[in-house]
RNA sequence: GGAGCGGUAGCUCAGUUGGUUAGAGCGCCGGCCUGUCACGCCGGAGGUCGCGGGUUCAAGUCCCGUCCGCUCCGCCA
């Protein structure tokens, strides 16, 4: 027997007991005559002296260690004593009003000089990553990876209770000509022919409701070769769920039940569900995105109708053009430095604008607002937005006009711009913004391309009241689907929608994607050929697992959440991979 | 594919308008210390300033190129 207890369990009541600890040492204090040593394991920290008169041999040994090496000590555990009315108790540590008397010390394996220091932080990436076996014994490594341990414990066990089955689906699978760009796998005993990774188990699981599986769910490995991000890894983990004769609403509950519940399990957040539901339009019109960050104000409000025959000439013929002119109200932002200015102007014309028009608002009367617009409007106008935008002395007024879809995105950024220069978010990390997003649009139309895509995927529903208008393609883009995101804190964890059941619905919707009927055949004849056997209604979603614990923990990438994630470049800097194979292993395929 | 930021000791960083032998903290090595917990004190080692080229009497510093890392845009149904 290694131990008989975990570093982080003798207590004020263990006194006198003879325990045996093993770790790793974590810091050593050594004073001469007595050493301090602290050993650390998973669970914790326990400090243990050494005196000669205690044990001369294993405190001889106890100064040649160092740090990180592997030991075993056995002792007895003692309340720390009280020095001159001064108690030696250290409240920094859960078992800091005990230490262990050693008595033994055995060297289990000794450690190098590390890299680096564990319990200092480090900026060097890629040194984290080629020794991420070390960066991962730091404590808060250490949490991150027990955090998404019970997060991932209280989802499966939420949707056992719900009567989910757990259920694997293939990793070598088919490439389907939609969505991101696939890995491959050539197949040795098909030459020519290649697997792909799964972008997600779409099929398989729709598969399994027809299967009459009902309720699946799965801890899904998923893989896309596209550029890599701060939220983005070429493989990563998702919730994948997928349940028969259910409605949106049905969903809705499903998700709130297991977030609420991870996150009780995970942070003991209590998180109060039903979670608010605001339409996609309502998301864009009010706050310039599908996945808007509440935790602040700053809304968009829609000022065109001051400016239809105003002598501005640019809000005039953006108007005029079909668009609209909207303004953000960034309060308390007047005192915006030229810098901050140039670079909300960058971010403008990135999202599309022309140009930013802005107003530093200096002071109650109109004549102190700085601006390089302002002398274009008339007293009327500049009244109107005073009123809208509830203009006060000391605001930053920022506007957009174009298309709808354009000042929707400018206006977008901007806000969430102006939010992280005047860290508005400050002190509301626990503020957790829970709702749904509703009512995607079903399709786009991509210009380049000169073709209708799924905003979702094919395989999406239209909403029951848009049906119809599938038979006339001059409306295909009022078209919504029964799709729908769940957002936390103006992050996407996740979404889904009701699917099409119907084989002849599903090739109507294929036809309107320009995917011919030898493609589908080719491509989703299976699936085609599914739903002509009895298939149920059914419906689902998917929730970035990664990007869950990512918040939960307090994370801003979700490599700080993955064991071994890859770098920029998509390389394991650790295990050195991809890396290039044997001519012999090539020839085999 | 594009933009921004960064690369100086094992780690985190400083390094002025180009100017003596490139510094600090932590870590490391040696010594001292019987109540520390970021232990303390004394001493010491440790650098091709990412790499290549250029300007200059002189380059960590300026210029060009290149590699690597991070962030963002594009991309990610």
């Amino acid at each position: 027997m290694y131990r008989t207890h975990h570093c982080n369990e003798l207590r004020k009541s263990d006194a006198g007991e003879t325990a045996t600890l093993v770790g790793w040492v974590n810091t050593k204090r050594d004073q001469g005559g007595v050493i301090f040593i602290d050993i650390r394991d998973r669970e914790g920290v326990t400090q243990c002296v050494f005196r000669s008169e205690e044990s001369a041999e294993a405190t001889e040994l106890s100064h040649k260690l160092r740090g990180e090496d592997v030991v075993q000590i056995t002792g007895k555990v003692e309340v720390r004593p009280e020095l001159d009315g001064e108690s030696t108790f250290n409240e920094a540590i859960q078992t800091g009003e005990i230490e262990i008397v050693a008595t033994g010390l055995k060297v289990l394996n000794k450690a190098e000089v590390l890299p680096f220091q564990l319990d200092k932080e480090l900026s060097n990436e890629d040194l984290r990553m080629k020794y991420r076996y070390l960066d991962l014994r730091r404590p808060r490594m250490a949490k991150n990876l027990k955090m998404r341990h019970t997060i991932t414990k209280a989802i499966r066990d939420d949707l056992d209770d719900q009567g989910f089955l757990e259920i694997e689906t293939p990793i070598l699978s088919k490439s389907t000509p939609e969505g991101a760009r696939d890995f491959l796998v050539p197949s040795r005993l098909s030459p020519g022919k290649f697997y792909a990774l799964p972008q997600a188990p779409q099929q398989y699981k729709q598969l399994l409701m027809v299967a009459g599986v009902e309720r699946y769910f799965q801890i899904a490995r998923c893989f896309r070769d596209e550029d890599l991000r701060a939220d983005r890894q070429p493989e990563f983990t998702q919730v994948d769920v997928e349940a028969s004769f259910v409605t949106q609403e049905d969903i809705y509950s499903m998700m709130e039940s297991l977030l609420a519940r991870s996150f009780k399990a995970s942070r003991d957040a209590d998180v109060s569900a039903p979670f608010p539901r605001i339409t996609y339009q309502e998301a864009m019109d009010k706050y310039g995105s599908d996945k808007p960050e509440r935790r602040f104000g700053c809304e968009i409000v829609d000022v065109s109708e001051h400016f239809k025959d105003s002598g501005f000439g640019v809000f005039k013929r953006a108007i005029e053009g079909g668009g609209v002119v909207r303004a953000i109200n960034a309060k308390g932002f007047a005192g915006v430095s030229t810098g901050q200015i140039k670079r909300l102007e960058e971010i403008a014309k990135e999202a599309g604008a022309g140009g930013l028009a802005y107003i530093q608002v200096r002071g109650a009367a109109h004549d102190t607002w700085r601006s390089p617009i302002v002398k274009f409007f008339s007293e009327e106008e500049l009244a109107a937005i005073e009123k809208d935008l509830n203009i006060e002395e000391g605001d930053l007024i920022l506007f957009g006009c174009d298309k709808w879809a354009t000042v929707c995105d400018v206006l977008g950024r901007l806000r969430l711009e102006c939010c992280e220069m005047n860290n508005w978010l400050e002190g509301k990390d626990d503020e957790l913004d829970f709702f749904w997003v509703t009512d995607f649009p079903l399709l786009d139309f991509d210009e380049e391309e000169g073709k209708w895509n799924a905003v979702h995927h094919p395989f999406t529903r239209p909403h029951p009241d848009d049906v119809a208008l599938l038979d006339d393609e001059s409306r295909w883009g009022e078209i919504r689907g029964a799709a729908y995101d769940v957002i936390l804190n103006g992050n996407e964890l996740g979404g889904g929608s009701l699917r099409i059941h119907e084989a002849d619905l599903q090739a109507k919707m294929f036809n309107v994607l320009g995917v011919d009927d030898e493609e589908q055949a080719e491509n989703f004849g299976h699936i085609l050929g599914a739903f002509q056997y009895g298939a149920p209604p059914h419906g689902g979603i998917a929730l970035g697992l990664d990007r869950l614990v990512m918040l939960a923990c307090g994370e801003d990438s979700i490599r700080e959440v993955i064991a071994f994630p890859k770098n920029n470049k998509g390389s394991d800097l650790m295990s050195a991979s991809p890396a290039e194979v044997d001519f012999k292993q090539l020839r085999e395929l």
